[in-house]
DNA sequence: CTGTTAGCGCGTTCAC
DNA sequence: GTGAACGCGCTAACAG
């Protein structure tokens, strides 16, 4: 059950080898009757390039490491959503590798990944990376690489990530113009990156407003102790009118808090969040909300490499790129 | 800035290519002592052998194509964070393809999976797929198939799924043993094998107990149809004592119903569900579920596929697992 | 035990 | 325009 190679269809066609190879590649060196003719015999025995020699000679190996925490929900599914899409139309392969947040692991799979071969380097760095160190040896080794989403600033690298300051300004602004008098905003873990930029930019406005709007920042590493710490603020001020959750978990922990609370106090925040786009729909509650386009990132990062891989060699300008999505309304209403 | 090869070990320690080769293999026919020289040189010198060289002499890819639906959280990425696991360990790259559960672009990947020469598929079938007529072509090019989760009854192809008639009779056997006399069920779109198996599951036990158990099916395409049919049923029947969710939308769906009719009604039933282990924890109520272990499925999943591409050409019997996963208890609780 | 030879399937240089 | 020959890096068959 041997597969149809290059030679069998030169054999059929009554040419070299060669030939057929050049044909196939659209060679301008063969008269385009010849290749229509070529093309026609490889059609019709069945002929398929075999990707493996291919890039063995094109010294290639159209393989992708991608580099990530975990496969955590629903973040970044829609981002291996976006990768996977972009990939498959230049047929990439793809090798998953995860770091669990752990810097030691990364450096592990980026030697990994440059031994292997890989073509370029998907990255989106461990909650421990501090520094791009164990990068550099990627970019020693001449294997392109791109930083997505989870990124430190550098000049040395390509970065793609959301604009975190500029969406939770947006919050904030829409926050002022409805007119809102006392606002909290329930922060994550401000470890993360993302976290603390989301932060700078929801102060950014919020500052400005000493006086006219009371504002309170409560901080959180995870769901439980979100709700639990925004639910003793809210006990000593029912007059909040709006509330700010700068991430799916704290969104969580909020609309928990808001759950328990209702039963006793009289409250309707305006509520405005960022957020993944899975949960709000989840939650029987009118939200706001900022949806981070997990699918968009990665498709826009893996398309990021692909063209670094390219053109390599060529212009060596690292690009960096912030993604700036637009608010949302979302009603969720079953009663 | 060529990469060291075979030939460049074998240079340093004055033999052939190809002992260098068997050496690095752990061939027999080498002696020990220079084995070990030659791993010495090799190391010395940072030589790594080149897969695809490897691959394309061995007449293999090292890649495997996994065809699912989407990526849908939560299951899914626990899912592929197991396969990953396992496919690592073998220096396996994978070609993700998604099927939009479209049995039309299921059977276009299955095809370009042959034809990109992978030595193995792993597929979660699409909700449309009836028979696995399209998966025969690829036994016939001889590339190995493990189907997984989403599976069809079959004797041609090796199968790996959990158990859903068994895990859903444990969860109707708990509530049972809990005296419960009014039981509701929740069931998700029939179409879906899996849901169907649990519903026979579940209904084996409850349909037993006529006389002794009021036992009502409630059925949802979504979210919301689940919500608001079983608001419809809990509103005439306040004496409803346990619900069993057989899906975590389902369980989305009877907890927001829950939580609109709590204010007015006093429930408080036992709450059984199979879930992925993701939104209990988010939902502010006590749950006993079955946790839908995907990481594990996964990991399973990629382990007989890649025996089965180990032993090819041998014993071909197709192999038919079934998982079942045990009842967990969960509680959170921010009061 | 080890060296020699050949070839996996393809793209490319050099001839003609 | 097209064919012949070579090599990408590796391993398997055949010698010795």
């Amino acid at each position: 059950v041997r597969k149809t190679t290059i030679k069998d269809v030169a054999l059929r066609a009554g040419v070299n080898p060669s030939t057929v190879s050049r044909a196939l590649n659209d060679s301008p060196e063969i008269s385009d009757e010849l290749k229509q003719k070529i093309k026609t015999i490889a059609d019709q025995i069945g002929y398929k390039t075999n990707l493996m020699a291919k890039n063995l000679r094109l010294r290639r190996s159209s393989v992708i490491a991608l580099i990530i925490p975990e496969m955590v929900a629903y973040f970044i599914p829609s981002v291996l959503q976006g990768i996977t899409k972009l990939l498959n139309q230049h047929e990439y392969k793809l090798i998953l590798l995860l770091t669990k947040d752990l810097q030691q692991l990364e450096e592990q799979h980026i030697d990994f990944s440059i031994n292997a071969g890989v073509d370029g380097i998907l990255i989106s760095l461990s909650k421990q990376t501090n520094n791009l160190q164990h990068l550099l040896k990627a970019k020693e080794a001449n294997v392109p690489v791109v930083i997505f989403d989870r990124i430190l600033p550098t000049t040395d690298f390509d970065t793609l990530t959301i604009d975190d300051f500029i969406e939770a300004k947006d919050c904030a602004i829409k926050i002022i113009e409805n007119n809102c008098k006392h606002v909290v905003a329930v922060y994550g873990n401000e470890k993360i990156d993302n976290i603390k930029k989301r932060k700078a930019g929801f102060e950014s406005v919020m500052l400005k407003q000493t006086g006219a709007v009371k504002y309170t920042a409560i901080h959180s590493d995870d769901i439980k102790s979100a709700a639990f710490n925004l639910k003793n603020y809210l006990q000593k001020n029912i007059d909040v009118d709006a509330i700010f959750a700068n991430s799916d978990e704290t969104l969580i922990g909020t609309h928990l808090c808001l759950e328990l609370l209702e039963n006793k106090y009289k409250l309707n925040p305006f509520l405005v969040a960022i957020s993944d786009n899975k949960f709000p729909e989840y939650l029987d509650r009118k939200i706001l909300f900022l949806n981070h386009d997990g699918e968009t990132l990665g498709y826009q990062a893996a398309e990021m490499l692909i063209n670094k891989i390219f053109k390599k060699g060529q212009d060596n300008i690292s690009e960096v790129i912030d993604i700036h999505f637009k608010l949302s309304n979302y009603l969720f209403d079953i009663r």
